[in-house]
DNA sequence: CTTATTTAAGACAAATTTATCCTAAATAAA
DNA sequence: TTTATTTAGGATAAATTTGTCTTAAATAAG
């Protein structure tokens, strides 16, 4: 569905969301431990991150990985998803072909229409501060 | 979404219901023009579904990939997509987690969940006749 | 039975994705 | 201003996926 530096993406956001809410920065080492990742890998994925503004970072002493205070309640999955994977999982014909539309549709192109615009509709609507209280909580995890 | 074998697998099927349905076989030569994909690939694809039973392969002369007549109909996408991309499509976690179910869920864990479950839905009630059938009408394409 | 034809299988190669490492650039703190 | 710390970026490597090529095995037809 997604690529692994999507999936580590969307958890790190997680997780700079919960620290944020604290007031706390944190770098990806402490990001990849929690989130069980690689940590260089993890790091570049955070720039990608911050390249696409989903979330900033500062360099420095007592810097690190954070989100606006004020910007958390906005930010969706489709932000981390689209600074990572692109859009081609929102927009792609289910069998690669390269035009297929309405006029030109591949042989699935209806049957996946619907999945697609449900996916779409959950990762456009669905917050990262819904998630991340989830984890605080305890209602769900974040390795494991 | 899917991976780039299971694209071609997808519409290798098609074809070989199309051909089958006239009552003749096709080769991997003739498929990979149909459907616009590399020839060698494809024929390691077209080996994956005739070891997972979707299709049938005759060796010889006259022979080909074809599929029994009576059994047409009962083929379903879902079938083509575990033979060759496995069931991660159907079972896996959407973050990537081992050991994600109800009692220990990832943070999108209930959202996917309706999704995948209309996915694996229309993968396993789509049958291949049905997507031939429109091939041949006109109403869809293999390729372009 | 022999032969021509076709799929099966394995080794190999290219491309992409995932992951690591090292150095440069930025910057906050002292 | 200097220094310690931290992110940014580029080069490189490993792993996986995609793709190719050659030979073996099977088998239908003659």
């Amino acid at each position: 569905m997604f690529s692994k530096a999507c999936e580590y993406g969307i958890k790190a956001t997680i997780f700079i969301v919960l620290k944020s809410h604290e007031g706390k920065r944190v770098n990806p080492k402490e990001i990849a431990k929690e989130i069980d990742s690689p940590e260089a890998f993890t790091a570049k994925i955070l720039q990608a991150l911050v390249r696409h503004e989903v979330i900033v970072s500062v360099k420095g002493t007592y810097g690190g990985f954070e989100i606006d205070k004020d910007k958390i309640s906005t930010i969706k999955l489709a932000d981390a998803v689209r600074a990572i994977d692109g859009d081609s999982i929102f927009n792609g014909c289910g069998l690669g072909l390269k035009s297929c539309d309405e006029d030109h549709p591949c042989p699935v192109h209806d049957k996946f229409k619907d999945i697609r615009d449900a996916l779409k509709n959950m990762l456009e609507q669905t917050s990262f501060e819904e998630l991340a209280f989830n984890i605080k909580s305890g209602a769900s995890f974040l390795k494991l």
